[in-house]
DNA sequence: CTGATTTCAGCTATACTGACATTT
DNA sequence: CAAATGTCAGTACAGCTGAAATCA
């Protein structure tokens, strides 16, 4: 039996984002997996390499993650030594959380898996298709809600 | 505070291919939703429409849905009047599942909610772009396993 | 007191696994 | 008998909801 894909979700750009977007997904969490990671915690890392020390509230607003999740992965980060956690004495309800050198050394080597896993992904596109690709990508992301 | 996505991660393009996937099944998923329809149902009606009638094994290999989904998603679309079961009488282990022509409707309906989705997602991108956007897709996802 | 922040406990949907009955 | 097919029950995880505790 042949198991060509269904033209007509072919046909719907909207069908391939999802597909292609779950299977970079999925490819980037069996890169991390090993190492006991998920995405969030890549990108709380990033979050924190970017734009210095955050409040928990401030990291969920950026990401677009629940603030009860965040909790879950600072807990696993921190336990990593990766990110710290501290009361802001200026405002005790705040929990201040800033990056490790360590945190930082992770975040390149989890870097270093997505940079191999969009290698995979990519492989049918040439350089310049690539650029493109990513432009494209930039301007719908931008467009898109955070929630 | 200011919302802006870590760099970090949007230079990465897989980043944002997850992203603005994830995006476009959540839309998809809310615009099927108030019909208590999920994404599979939609892709199984396609691969009816457009490749006839398969039996349940084929159905999950040529979607990558796990068998034991289907049995799921075919209970519900034949609650629905959209699709039929019967035994195969030249192989009693296999069902033949045929598409309705109130199925066919169906999955005109889901099509055009597909394609709203579709406007909402591309609309920074002019049609040129879509184009170029569409091949791209479709040659990663050709290359993507099934699973 | 009202509202913001963090934390926790639990709910739901999706994807998957394993066991089973039937048939080849 | 072994293998294929469909079915069912149960697991794991992500994303989300609601409420409590603390503090401004």
């Amino acid at each position: 039996m042949d198991e060509t894909t269904p033209p007509t979700l072919t046909a719907l750009s909207t069908y391939l984002l999802s597909r292609v977007g779950k299977a970079a997904r999925n490819r980037l969490g069996e890169q991390l997996a090993p190492r006991g990671l998920r995405l969030w915690h890549t990108a709380v890392l990033a979050a924190l390499a970017d734009f210095g020390a955050h409040a928990q509230r401030d990291l969920a607003a950026r990401l677009g993650i629940h603030a009860s999740d965040v909790v879950k992965v600072l807990d696993e980060l921190t336990a990593a030594g990766w990110v710290e956690r501290a009361r802001d004495p200026a405002d005790r309800r705040r929990v201040r959380v800033t990056l490790t050198p360590a945190g930082r050394a992770a975040l390149a080597e989890q870097e270093a898996a997505a940079r191999a896993v969009q290698e995979e992904i990519l492989a049918p596109l040439d350089a310049e298709e690539r650029a493109l690709l990513h432009d494209f990508l930039l301007r719908m992301h931008r467009e898109l809600p955070l929630r």
